[in-house]
DNA sequence: TACCCATAATTGACATATCAGTTCTGGTAT
DNA sequence: ATACCAGAACTGATATGTCAATTATGGGTA
């Protein structure tokens, strides 16, 4: 899934906010604020708007046809959660991934994960649960097969979070997912630009899956340490990675 | 939604708004957004302002002399960080404390510390460190011996971040005390209700820094798993505790 | 060509005004 | 006394306007 003929020195050329946008219609009897914050949220996990990128108030609402106020309070959100930069009487910008934000959403994700997967291996009848993940698995053998890697990427998040709902931690894991945007836009970049080990992560899943299925919490405990890897040596492949430059941003984030 | 009980039979009476902020001015050369999001928040952790209590952006702006623009915006991070609920049309709440965030709060915080207290019994050269914390602690005790609560919650603060310092993941410590506030009030409710048992809580600090002088890992997870008790317990005595009455939501918080 | 600097254009910060939905209030009918 | 309902009062949602700070521009200078 390695693709080395790049032409391109970008994978994708920069969409303008407007383009992105073009033939968006609000709904004007719902809250526009939450509207616009959705729209885009979606648009920078998704990595379709850039990391750096700059974002106009007044061009979005333009665009969206709204006034600025409900465009400058959902920028205000997104700030909140570090999704956009607001620089005062400067601009907004999508914030780009941050080197140390990545590494400590990566160390949260591993504790929590540790935790759940423990407390799934630990569940007193876990067998309809254990079907859940089964299916899961087959069925993310099929998007490998098929090469349909929205499904992978889909599948793989309901993966871990059945870990959650089994170990009695949903919202742990919804909650946690708040802080790890990087991740998911990092795990984006990499999936458009087809660097996913699709069968190494399944067979990953599937040693998790039989470490449940046998109640051992220290072996579950250890397959997922496998599968989240060494945090260093992905840290530094991430700021390696030339296809990454200029997504990220080793000191403070824009 | 409707509280049957007499009010005054709380530890301290419900402060307006009005009455908590007077005299408070702000400095028009700073950014009035974050100086009024500081304060609020800050009223809110420390339980000055009550679970439950209504805030009107008109009233908070009239009482800084300030309009009601940088209050909204204020009041949209504070809803974003899930300390206020601004409902629609109705008015702006300070959040009860959720029993379910609350719960995994407590998840959250224990797989995080789990990791920190690890690294820190694993850390090559633990002598300066570690001599940090003995310095805590024996502020600690000071503290206790003079039932100086303020010390002694700033303390509790400084060696639980000393140890994800420790780790190596300082920031881990930040990024998951924005998802803890419920933790935060529920300790601040406690203080003020001298329901803290100090000589308790010193003990299990000591026996953590014990484990990590003998670069132990394990005996420190079960130190710290021992300190941060029994979920579940934990849980049911806050949900039956009647002091907690008023500030709690068992389902949805306001 | 490279650099500098005054000026213009743009941006977000904040103030103000209007609107629609919600909640409170007071009176009425039962 | 109580249940109900209309209207008043209030709330946040949104639109628009003004301002100071920042940034981009473009022409002049070395």
């Amino acid at each position: 899934m390695i693709d080395l003929t790049n032409t391109d020195d970008q994978p994708t050329a920069e969409l303008t906010i407007l383009q992105l946008l073009a033939g968006t219609v609000l709904d004007a009897n719902q809250n526009i604020t939450f509207q616009i914050f959705d729209i885009l949220r979606d648009l920078i996990v998704s990595v379709r708007l850039r990391p750096g990128q700059r974002l106009s108030e007044k061009e979005i609402a333009a665009a969206l046809c709204a006034s600025k106020t409900p465009v400058r309070e959902a920028m205000i959100r997104l700030d909140e959660i570090k999704l956009v930069r607001i620089v005062p009487q400067s601009g907004t910008y999508v914030t780009k991934i941050s080197v140390s934000r990545y590494r400590t959403a990566c160390f949260i994700r591993l504790q929590l994960e540790l935790g759940a997967v423990r407390g799934a291996a630990l569940m007193p009848d876990p067998h309809q649960s254990i079907a859940v993940l089964d299916g899961i698995l087959s069925q993310t053998a099929k998007a490998i097969a098929q090469e349909d890697d929205a499904a992978f990427y889909a599948l793989d998040d309901a993966f871990h979070r059945q870990l959650f709902i089994m170990a009695g931690f949903e919202d742990a894991w919804s909650t946690a997912r708040r802080t790890q945007f990087d991740v998911n836009r990092v795990r984006h970049i990499r999936r458009m630009q087809r660097i996913i080990a699709g069968p190494a992560q399944l067979a990953d899943h599937q040693a998790i899956v039989d470490a449940i299925r046998a109640q051992d919490g220290a072996r579950a405990e250890d397959a997922l340490r496998a599968h989240i890897g060494d945090l260093d040596r992905q840290i530094s492949a991430l700021v390696r990675d030339d296809k990454m430059r200029g997504f990220i941003a080793l000191e403070d984030p824009i």
